[in-house]
DNA sequence: CCGATTACCTGCACGC
DNA sequence: TGCGTGCAGGTAATCG
């Protein structure tokens, strides 16, 4: 589900509930998700206070006042809700703790957050490929994160970057954008929207973006633009919603109408004076979606 | 080492 | 209505 604009979305979404409040209770009602919980994992967390919520590419990093982060993973179909106490509870099953848990409901916690109001935050994940571990140091190292490439947020990633990454590559744009090990947070829909802004086939083998001798690194730069600029559009419509994802707060992303290619099979291309029509290829066992007139 | 494929899981849309 | 098939935003293990 959740690329970089969905977790970015997400956190934004459980921090004002999250920072500065109080793990009363844990509660984890399988004994794994992607991966088996941490051993003490809720034991780790009770008592605690969380003082800060983090993202790192994909991942959300919740900051304790003490010990190690933990770091989350929404998988393809993982989400959080908010419930306050007074309206989650039904009449008559007043603090019973399974009340309004619904399918997949895999961890509670259990706040009682910065206005005295007792919260529960709900991570569901059908799919189950989601997973909660504790980093190793504070602030957050662990094997997960090690080798994680450049954010696409902010200014770090231009077109002599991105030239640098990719010298030599024979492998398709698609899949080096994929990569996190360069680019951390772009995902199946995110790709397939900044290759069509950047005008560049997803097939191109990646190391010709580069400039030759002498030239100016005009590919380069206009995938380095096209990704920043798409991440920051999604980041600031509130993310995609598609199928079940909602944000933290029930209500739901914007950017998925902004589509220009992604799930656009058949239609005209969105470019002002392009006649091309959006199809669909699988690259690597995944669908990419992209114009094959005006993306060279 | 590299890149491509498969596995992990559930739900849903679709065709018959 | 039911059943089989394919597909879905994630990463990691396996294969060549």
């Amino acid at each position: 589900m959740p690329e970089l604009p969905e977790v970015e979305t997400v956190r934004r979404g459980l921090e004002p509930t999250m920072e500065g409040a109080k793990v009363l209770k844990v509660e984890t009602r399988r004994a794994n998700l992607r991966f088996p919980f941490p051993e003490r994992f809720a034991e780790t967390l009770e008592g605690r206070t969380i003082v800060s919520l983090g993202r790192r590419a994909k991942y959300l990093l919740l900051y304790l006042d003490q010990g190690p982060p933990l770091i989350c993973h929404l998988g393809m179909s993982g989400a959080f809700r908010v419930q306050t106490e007074d309206e989650s509870l039904t009449p008559g099953l007043f603090h019973h703790p399974r009340s309004k848990l619904e399918a997949h409901d895999h961890v509670v916690f259990h706040l009682l957050c910065r206005d005295d109001v007792t919260r529960r935050v709900i991570f569901n994940d059908p799919r189950r490929f989601g997973f909660m571990l504790f980093a190793t140091e504070v602030p957050a190292i662990h094997p997960m994160l090690d080798g994680l490439g450049v954010e696409p947020t902010g200014n770090a990633l231009d077109g002599a970057m991105l030239a640098t990454l990719f010298k030599g590559k024979q492998t398709p744009l698609k899949a080096a954008l994929l990569d996190q090990t360069l680019i951390a947070g772009l995902g199946n829909i995110y790709v397939s929207e900044a290759l069509w802004r950047a005008g560049l086939s997803p097939r191109r083998a990646a190391g010709t973006i580069a400039p030759a001798k002498g030239q100016s690194s005009l590919r380069a730069d206009r995938l380095a633009t096209a990704v920043r600029s798409v991440i920051a559009d999604a980041i600031e419509a509130g993310g995609s919603s598609l199928r079940d994802y909602r944000q933290a707060d029930g209500s739901e992303g914007n950017f998925q109408h902004r589509f220009s290619v992604y799930d656009r099979e058949g239609e005209p291309c969105p470019k002002p004076t392009c006649r091309g029509v959006i199809t669909r290829i699988v690259q690597s066992g995944r669908s990419t979606f992209y114009c094959p007139v005006c993306q060279r």
